[in-house]
DNA sequence: TTACAAATATTACTTTAGTCACTTTTTCTT
DNA sequence: AAGAAAAAGTGACTAAAGTAATATTTGTAA
């Protein structure tokens, strides 16, 4: 039998849960709490197989109390359930390494098909929700280009000037003059547009140089 | 009626997979392929709605076509199916913006319910392969603490030495005379022991505050 | 070799950044 | 309301960055 815990301030809300949770015969909702931060209490006297939290909750809110409970109690898996899918949260609640982010809007199968699924290690995430983030995560998987005008040498400064090297510390590691270098520095300002060597900094990092 | 392009190149498989399909009514296979350039051929002469291809395929494998559908047929939808989750595939996959990833020892229901998912802009993912690859991908947004001892204005001084302002440009947008600006950009190299505004706006961007 | 272009160097100069000691203003506390 | 503490400002100074014109070196193609 799986144990659910079951978070969520609006009694109604939390009464239909119960009911289509407990539609499949393997599960049954053992706890339910009006808050995080009751949620936290009952699985201190109670085990449970898997919690799940509504995000907007009075006193303590369901990122905060998936906190918790990540911490404490590692074995319990975490559904996040809620009407909003603000990306914010979502990646919040992923980053906490929660089993599932689902809407409430959902029908009743995917609810018990992502407990179900939370206890054989799985992550389920609605189609819509998923198709919202995974943009924002794949950003930063995204290579950028630099100038090709740009010579080996200028590129090797402008390295340098992206892990924050002064002028005479690049001239030694590149056996250059000061002059040289600064000579170099404003000629890759020119050719990328930018003022000073914090812009270029900047850019350098931007542009995965660095 | 959804029309389907199936490319997968065992035949057996792709009988079973059609015959699964089209237990829907309101799906079609209109069209099949044994590599990725017969289904990038088929998609030139028939218009389809979803692309279900298989990753491994002679020829032209099915990352490698997802590609060139993705560019040629902008509102085509590709769901990989697959046998394999291999982490890499899928980034690669995700990266291409495809509809969904399919393990084949899925089920009938969620092959068709992704086919439907996927033309409403949905992101289908099997939860085992959700849970896989979302820690690789959060993995770049490893949260960073900034130094708690910053005060808010020195907080918002380090953002836009991150954007690459001058202390006057800094001075106007903040309100502040320059002598300020400077004296508190003073503070933070002390706080956080580096030396110049360069290696600020490199703290400032790694540290995620740009 | 000459001639030319590219990279490097030198010098002199201007501007911006950064430090420091100290003052003024604002804000909060008791 | 007095006084402490934080935030903002001033001015004078030094150091570093950035500009520009011009020279030196070096490789290489005519």
């Amino acid at each position: 039998m799986i144990k659910v815990l079951l978070a969520e301030d609006q009694v109604m809300v939390r009464q239909g849960l119960k009911a289509m949770i407990e539609v499949d015969e393997e599960i049954e909702v053992t706890g339910e709490a009006d808050n995080g931060r009751q949620a936290v209490v009952l699985c201190e006297k109670q085990l449970f197989d898997v919690a799940v939290l509504d995000i907007r909750m009075p006193e303590m809110d369901g990122i905060e109390a998936a906190k918790v409970l990540r911490s404490r109690f590692p074995h319990l898996k975490i559904l996040m359930l809620t009407t909003f899918d603000d990306n914010q949260y979502v990646m919040d609640a992923l980053k906490l390494g929660v089993s599932g982010y689902m809407l409430k809007d959902g029908d009743t199968e995917s609810l018990i098909r992502s407990i179900k699924s939370a206890l054989k290690g799985g992550l389920s995430l609605q189609d819509q929700v998923a198709a919202k983030v995974m943009p924002a995560l794949l950003e930063n998987e995204e290579k950028v280009t630099i100038d090709p005008t740009l010579t080996p040498r200028e590129r090797a400064i402008l390295k340098c000037i992206g892990e924050g090297l002064s002028n005479k510390e690049m001239a030694e590691r590149l056996g250059l003059s000061v002059g040289t270098v600064k000579n170099q520095t404003s000629q890759i300002l020119d050719k990328l547009e930018l003022r000073d060597r914090t812009q270029l900094a900047i850019y350098a990092i931007r542009h995965r140089l660095v």
